[in-house]
RNA sequence: GCAGGUGUAGCUCAGUUGGUUAGAGCGCCGGUCUGUGGAACCGGAGGUCGGUGGUUCGAGCCCACCCACCUGUACCA
């Protein structure tokens, strides 16, 4: 006879359940954000969890797998499909597909799960929600400074106070021409400009020595681990470190956006200040800072010539949001979050459909990774949903069964959360039951309450208080604390009132 | 992927130089209390010791391979 076989009850990794607290911390988040965008006069669009491959910007070679980091899988017809990762390429899809039909520019907002197929870590899931705001057809920053504008007025209204957050802004040009001017230029240098934009990235994980390593030899990590660095010169090098620390050639602030030649190399200065893309980008961000001093959000929003973001899509500005405050795990270790949203410019993505050009900016809010840097601060109320109203089953003839139902129908009637016990235990187990729940109150009705007209009503959480202050168990039962009986006809009030007493603890952000 | 670390009950962990039937605390279920969530006392359930193979008279412990998880790192459109 074969073995019985039993599935064992786990979850793939990086996917997580979520149950009452988060969901209804999650769903008052979303609210909040969405009543921004629309304040921004964007409209909401929803597509669906997955679409063609290669509408999302993969391509599939001759292969099972196709490309990793993101889950496909084959329709009917061998077509590939993948589950998105983003939200951003769904949008570029239904702009090209719906392109005449649409407003322009085109202002929308949508949230949902995307997936991606990467080794999960803290504050990295493999489903995880976003919360997106994309204008599509407008070629001018304006569109951007207003984008950077509504992360951080999002930011505020889901409670990350202003000065715990901060918006970094750069431009793709701006580090362009920075290649370019370093002799980076190029097709046949994609691979180290890429290796260099990776480690610029790290400036804020690893500071300015772990990025000066990872430009020149390489850096090794805690574990020991070597990853090879892009073999940079020490004029190379030193360019980009400046451009970092703020300190020689490159300046970039709220204040302005300058270049002090002198501070470092003149000549590579010299080729930085007559490169193209740098002049435009730079000239980009000296107008973005302009508009976003001109709405007071200079303090909110800063020019950070650190920013890379995304290495394909982005063409122009780029934005970053990060919590400023340390999050510390279970164990107390801080916790290294990454961004709580992103964005950019990406002038290509539905040119990939169409022919011709069209313009589009936006960006993502990470609402699960925002949710869990708030949750690990202690930002989120974590007190349990207030339970229903629980009728302990005394009896259990069909016509008591009647009776506790009536009454659980005349509480539902009046718009209190209620239940009937469905369960086969005694009466102390019911009682277990309700404190599990979280029900403020149960409703005790056996016989001799029946005989006189009346039901018992125990208030649970005003019980526990008075119980804490009873040692002996005899006394305890005898003295059944904060119980009382009431009238068949004044169960609905006199529940009311337990429930008065009770102000159902606020389930969203904390203030 | 790479480097390092860790796997014993639902959770946190003990387990002697390899030696009878693998333990504790908490949690869970029940009893004391025949109708009351707490506390106390008493009892109970719950383990293929991550898996497979090997060494040995004998393996939770030693060896090999595999798996999972944790930390760092890489990748992250």
């Amino acid at each position: 006879m074969a073995k019985e076989f039993k599935p064992k009850a786990r979850l793939p990794r990086g996917l997580a359940d979520r149950t009452g607290a988060e969901l209804s911390a999650t769903r008052s988040m979303l609210e909040k954000i969405r009543a921004v965008y629309e304040l921004y006069g964007f409209e909401p669009l929803e597509t669906p969890a997955f679409e063609y491959t290669d509408a999302l910007g993969k391509f599939l070679p001759d292969q099972d797998r196709p490309n990793a980091g993101v889950f496909s899988f084959q329709d009917d017809d061998e077509q590939w499909l993948s589950l998105r990762y983003d939200l951003t390429a769904p949008l570029a899809r239904y702009v090209a597909e719906h392109h005449d039909a649409l407003p322009r520019p085109y202002r929308s907002y949508r949230a949902g799960y995307v997936y991606r197929n990467e080794k999960p870590g803290p504050g990295r899931f493999r489903q995880f929600m976003q919360f997106d705001a994309d204008t599509v057809g407008a070629p001018s920053v304006s569109a951007d400074a207003e984008i950077c504008m509504m992360a951080a007025d999002t930011l505020e209204a889901v409670g990350v106070p202003r000065g715990s957050y901060v918006v970094k802004v750069n431009n793709r040009k701006v580090l362009d021409g920075v290649m370019e001017a370093i002799g980076l230029g190029g097709d046949d240098n994609a691979g180290r400009r890429l290796t260099v934009l990776r480690a610029v990235d790290k400036f804020d994980k690893f500071g300015l020595e772990g990025v000066a390593l990872l430009l020149g030899p390489g850096r090794k990590d805690e574990s020991g681990d070597f990853t090879k660095g892009a073999g940079l010169d020490a004029r190379q090098s030193a360019l980009i470190l400046d451009m970092l620390s703020g300190a020689g050639a490159f300046r970039a602030d709220a204040e302005g956006v300058s270049i002090e030649i002198g501070g470092g190399d003149i000549a590579l200065a010299a080729a930085l200040v007559s490169n193209a893309a740098f002049a435009e980008g730079m000239a980009e961000l000296r107008e973005i800072a302009a508009l976003l001093a001109a709405a007071g959000y200079q303090d909110r929003v800063k020019i950070d010539p650190s920013v890379v973001r995304g290495l394909e899509y982005y063409t122009g500005p780029v934005y970053e949001a990060e919590l400023t405050f340390e999050i510390k795990d279970e164990d107390g270790r801080p916790v290294r979050f990454g961004s709580v949203a992103g964005g950019g410019r990406y002038d290509g993505l539905v040119a990939r459909f169409r022919g011709e050009k069209v313009p589009a900016t936006g960006f993502s809010i990470g609402v699960s990774r925002l949710l869990a840097a708030l949750a690990a601060l202690g930002k989120l109320d974590a007190d349990a949903q207030l339970g229903p109203v629980v009728v302990l089953v005394m009896d259990k003839e069909p016509a008591r069964i009647a009776d506790y139902m009536a009454m659980v129908s005349q509480l539902r009637a009046n718009g209190i959360r209620a239940e009937m016990y469905l369960g086969g235990a005694g009466m102390k187990a019911q009682m277990k039951y309700a404190d599990r729940r979280g029900a403020p109150a149960v409703i005790i009705q056996g016989s001799n309450e029946k005989a006189a007209g009346e039901v018992q009503v125990k208030d649970l959480v005003e019980g526990a208080r008075i119980a804490a202050s009873i040692a002996d168990n005899a006394e305890y039962r005898a003295a059944r604390p904060a119980q009382f009986a009431v009238k068949e006809s004044e169960l609905v009030a006199a529940i009311r009132d337990v429930l008065e007493r009770r102000a159902a603890p606020s389930l969203g952000l904390a203030d």
